[in-house]
Formats: C-alpha cells, sequence, structure tokens
DNA sequence: GCAGGAATACTCGGATATCCAGTGTCCGAGTTTCTCCGG
DNA sequence: CCGGAGAAACTCGGACACTGGATATCCGAGTATTCCTGC
C-alpha cells in the first residue's frame, strides 16, 4: 500500500498550472524548476498526465503544457489513476481455487468475497477522491498559504510562461 | 498504489484459522499447503499478524497458529495494516518547500492541502475497512461456497488441526 | 511397574539471496521561430 | 521594403540504466513429546 512518489509532484505541476492565464503554456522545465525536482524525470509524468487527457502538450519553442479542462472538472481521482494506473490497489489472485482442495474453475462463478469487501473499501476511496477538485485544492491554498509564496508563484509564472499564437 | 500480495494470503489464512475448534492450531505448514502457497514465505506473514496480536504462535510439536481473539473483534483493516504497516498510503514530500521559493519552514504551519485531501480519502478506505469484520467474510462465504469446497475444509481442518494440552 | 532424564522431532523466528516495479537519466523526433537572402 | 526558404533552437516523446522494497528461501532457537534407563 504504497502510491508513487510521483503523484504528489503531478498535482502540485496541475495546480500551478492552473494558474495561467488562458492558452498560455508552462514548459516541463519550468515545472520542475519550481518544484526542485528532477525535470527529466517531471516529464515523464506529464506525458501519463498528458495520456489521460488532463493536460495538453504544445511541441516547439514557446511550447509547454497547460490544463486540458478547467480546474473545476479535474479531480484529484483522474491525477491519481493517471499516474498509477486504473488498476485497483487490491488484486485478488483466486489462491481459494489453489491447493489441494481446487475445484473446476466453473464452481467458483460467485466473487471471492475478500476481493469484494476490498473493492468496496476502494470504492469509498476513489470516491472521496473524485469530488475532490483542483478548484477546491486551490481555494485552500490561497487562503492558508503564506502571502510571500504566492508572491513568488505569479512572478514565477509572469516570467516562464509561454504565449503560443 | 499497490497492495502486498501477502495481505491476501493473510486474509485467507485467518479465516480458515477462525473454523478451528477453541484452543486448537494449525502450522503454518498445514495453512500453506491448503493454500497452495509457499510454507517458509507464508510465514513471514504470519509472524506479522502475532505482532500485531490478531494471531497468537504456539511453538514445539502440537504447536502452530490460532486467532487471538473471536473473528467479530478482527476487521479487515487489522489486517490490511498488520501486513501493510500503519503509514498511509500517501507521504508528503512537502516539496511545497522545494525548489527557488522555498521559505523558511516556519511559515509552512499550516498542514498542506494536497495532503490533507488524501489522508481524507484514505480515512474514508480505512474505514469500510475498519467495519469489515472476518465474520462478515465467513458468512458470506458459507453462503456462496460450493459445498464440495466447504466439506475439503472441514476435512483438511480436522486432519491437520493440533490440540495442545 | 514407575519415575526421572535425555534425546528427538516438530514448531516458530530471524537472517539471508533473488527479482521486479518504481526511480532517475539520457538521446532522438517534431515543430515553431528567427534569420538571411533574393526579388 | 517585402516575401520565402533554410537553419537553428527549443519543446516533448520514447528508450535505456539503477535502486529500494517485496518476494522467496534457508538455517537456527525453543519446546512438548517420546523413549529409554535406573530404581
Amino acid at each position: 500500500m504504497k502510491l508513487s512518489e510521483g503523484v504528489e509532484a503531478a498535482i502540485h505541476s496541475a495546480i500551478v498550472l492552473a494558474d495561467l492565464p488562458d492558452g498560455a503554456t508552462l514548459p516541463g522545465s519550468a515545472l520542475a524548476e519550481y518544484h526542485g525536482v528532477s525535470g527529466s524525470y517531471l516529464l515523464k509524468h506529464l506525458k501519463g498526465l498528458v495520456a489521460a487527457k488532463i493536460l495538453e502538450s504544445v511541441p516547439g519553442p514557446a511550447g509547454g503544457y497547460r490544463l486540458a479542462r478547467g480546474v473545476e472538472k479535474i479531480s484529484l481521482l483522474d491525477v491519481v489513476l493517471a499516474i498509477e494506473g486504473p488498476q485497483p490497489a487490491f488484486r485478488c489472485l483466486e489462491i481459494r481455487q489453489k491447493g489441494p482442495g481446487a475445484l473446476e474453475p466453473a464452481a467458483y462463478n460467485k466473487p471471492c468475497g475478500i476481493n469484494a469487501a476490498m473493492l468496496r473499501a476502494e470504492r469509498a476511496y476513489r470516491a472521496v477522491l473524485a469530488e475532490t477538485k483542483l478548484s477546491d485544492l486551490i481555494e485552500g491554498y490561497v487562503a492558508d498559504a503564506d502571502p510571500r509564496a504566492v508572491a513568488f508563484s505569479c512572478a514565477f509564472l509572469e516570467r516562464s510562461q509561454r504565449m503560443p499564437r
């Protein structure tokens, strides 16, 4: 039970991109510098976000990344699934069908109760993530963050953003 | 986001042990044989369950494992935490404090909103697991399982259980 | 026949190799931009 | 002065090493049993 640490970077990156003016982009290298992480590695995760239609990428000079849709239409679940993959955390290996007492596969048409319980828990987990939007996180950020941090963030964006024609 | 596959074996093992008569034990090797998994490796996880006070171990001949308390007092969460460890799946690395715009640590007294949201989701996850007891799983098992599987299970226990004096 | 003791066999527990997903990095493909040259 | 073609620079995208944790295994510590010997 352990999430990839790229999830955290991906969420932070998405929040930074949310502050861009409409249509502007930010290079992946700028995002990496802003967060103090390896640029080459951050691109790996941003790529996943692009594949999940959460971000859009613009190639060439004046290119970079931007959100593919509004902050209120992007949930934490979208980001987590884009990085971690859609498969559930608990994978039933059907060990009930192994061992000396195994029957023919047709005898196991009913789903495994353990698997069902674990998936039920994970549905609750995902439900909370799904109802938490990026807009909620941003709202909390501007309310709690140090004003200097906000000012730096704005200045950084002003300096690094690119506006393709 | 991936659970150890030992979790599944641990839950199945606990359910098997639940069918033992009061006070009887079952060797780890019997549990491994029943599930068709490596005995040496299963012991590693059973050890974790013992450390978490979910199982009791009895050494020597006629020894083995048994549940440390009633099936209605053991939740799925107990088992999962015993195997996976208590730390949450999402570990906030505080990357907001990294990078060129970092401030002194005292400026980050408010908790990170992202971390808070992820932990909120995980609390929902754990809440579902906590309210699912072993007794619930057993109830579903006897209702859905093939009668032959139940018969084999009973015969196996009858054959392998040990009764320390 | 009975009691005591030592050897035994079986159990769990911890320390030790092996493997794979996640981590980290690099180089190549593609596109826009800028510059330079010709008209 | 203007238009177009070419080179350049910057971007993202996919392919290639490295590392930590999970997986799998073995050998040692401990205890109840069992057998044997002496009384």
